[in-house]
RNA sequence: CGGAGUGUAGCGCAGUCUGGUAGCGCACCUGGUUUGGGACCAGGGGGUCGAAGGUUCGAGUCCUUUCACUCCGACCA
């Protein structure tokens, strides 16, 4: 991609309403945008991408332990909600409205009654079992109050999936092949994080854990420790305080967390409420064992960005990066420059390395600028050092900056990418 | 929903107390110079001052009503 085509509107100007790195950088370099109305923002195409690029992750993971993608209504029929009891329960935070034949709707905030409907209507035996659906798309939560940006706003990408089991123990089975997963997942997107017993919420059911990524800026306080992966919340784990010995016997620690993911041992609370049923061995209707699964998608990109930025701007993980590579131009009068750099350019595309070439007119320092803001994990700047046949190879996190000879580049950049 | 604020150009803000031709910075357009750390000069475009009503010769400014948004608290991926 050329930079000069690309709609990228980065700006100089924080934000009035944003406290948080990840809220500040993501508007700051055009990845988002706000809407006006409070907790809704637009994806520019920047922003789009990583979160594309994220959301491929967890489909890959998902996919890889047999989980399925579908696609529910949006649009729910507040009946379904009737059946499950959670149409009074919710509350304000669950947006109604009405058709023009004056039905009830809802938007879905998160999708147990409809996802059970779905396997109500299809699965009648204990043959068609274990059966795991998922789901990336859109949900709305009409918040007390949005904020923080991608953090938590009323309109959010999420991740819901639901397991259906013919036994408590394949159930249980299922969550902890759901742990395993999740911490691939957060693993892979360079992400540091915990994994936290919790309460479950409005969701309801027994056992249920939360992933939390460990930044500052986190709402939830948690405890961990640091020489191995043990961290609870501070409302579950009350005894704990910083300082206590681990079960391993480092001292533990207390921080903040971004809860990013929560999985639930739901059992039959929605089976039964929606008689959904299947037929045993024994020829008996039997309420389906439901495990579900959460991922805020849209929130892991503000809390990568919240453990992985400098006072420059954002540094994107290998996996989360909008580019794999960028190539600066730094003077474009200048020809020999921008020889080498349509020429590296094309060599990386051939070679399917995701690259975005800054050919734009501006002066060195702003290109600079942008480059930092934005944080494509390494970048080639061609600039003065060319008349001695040397370019720059930056790796964003550090800013660490190596020279190396025009003669070299090319196995340089093939053996890094 | 309680408490505190803010609405003026795409963004960030001044002007409101004390009524008198709507301003600044960034961004944008044109021309020229510039090109290793967010350039400079000259010219230019862009506003029913959140909305409605009122007071007044005259309202961004005063009064009334209303809406939206932000921040602090209780909820959540």
């Amino acid at each position: 991609m050329r930079f000069s085509k690309l709609l990228i509107p980065t700006s100089k100007e924080i934000p009035n309403d944003a406290t948080l790195p990840s809220h500040i950088y993501l508007i700051r370099g055009g990845f988002i945008q706000s809407v006006g109305g409070s907790g809704l923002y637009n994806f520019l195409p920047l922003g789009k991408k990583i979160l594309d690029k994220v959301r491929n992750v967890v489909k890959e993971e998902l996919d890889k332990v047999g989980c399925q993608e579908t696609s529910l209504s949006f649009v729910t029929p507040t009946a379904l909600w009737d059946e499950s009891g959670r149409a009074s329960e919710y509350g304000k935070e669950l947006l109604r409205f009405k058709d023009r034949k004056d039905n009830d709707y809802l938007l879905s905030p998160t999708n147990e009654e409809a996802m059970v409907n779905l396997v109500r209507q299809t699965i009648k035996s204990y043959k068609q079992l274990p059966l795991n659906l998922y789901q990336i798309n859109l949900k709305f939560r009409d918040e007390i109050r949005p904020r923080f940006g991608l953090m938590r706003g009323r309109e959010f990408l999420m991740k819901d999936g639901y397991s259906f089991h013919a036994s408590v123990e394949d159930m249980q089975r299922e969550f902890y092949l759901m742990e395993e997963t999740y911490k691939k997942i957060f693993t892979r997107l360079g992400l540091n994080f915990r994994v936290v017993q919790a309460d479950s919420g409005q969701i309801g059911g027994d056992g249920s854990k939360e992933f939390m990524i460990l930044a500052d800026s986190g709402e939830d306080d948690i405890i961990v420790c640091d020489a191995c992966d043990f961290g609870a919340n501070v409302e579950v784990a009350k005894e704990s305080k910083a300082g206590d010995p681990c079960q391993c016997g480092a001292p533990l620690r207390m921080t903040k967390g971004i809860e990013a993911g929560h999985i639930f041992q739901l059992g039959t609370k929605y089976s039964e409420a929606l008689n959904a049923t299947f037929l045993n061995e024994g020829g008996k209707a039997q309420a389906f064992e439901m495990g579900t699964y959460g991922i805020g998608v849209s929130r892991l990109l503000a809390g990568i960005i919240e453990q992985n930025h400098d006072d420059k701007g954002c540094i994107w993980t290998q996996e989360s990066a909008p580019f794999a590579l960028q190539i600066m131009i730094s003077n474009i009068k200048d020809e020999n420059q921008v020889a080498l750099g349509e020429k590296l350019y094309a060599l990386m595309l051939e070679k399917g390395i995701d690259v975005l070439l800054d050919e734009r007119k501006d002066r060195f320092g702003a290109k600079m600028k942008d480059y930092e803001l934005i944080g494509v994990p390494f970048a080639v700047v061609i600039g003065k050092n060319l008349t001695d046949g040397m370019v720059e190879f930056v790796t964003r996190d550090g800013m660490q900056k190596e020279s190396v000879s025009v003669e070299s580049i090319v196995d340089f950049l093939l053996e890094r990418f």
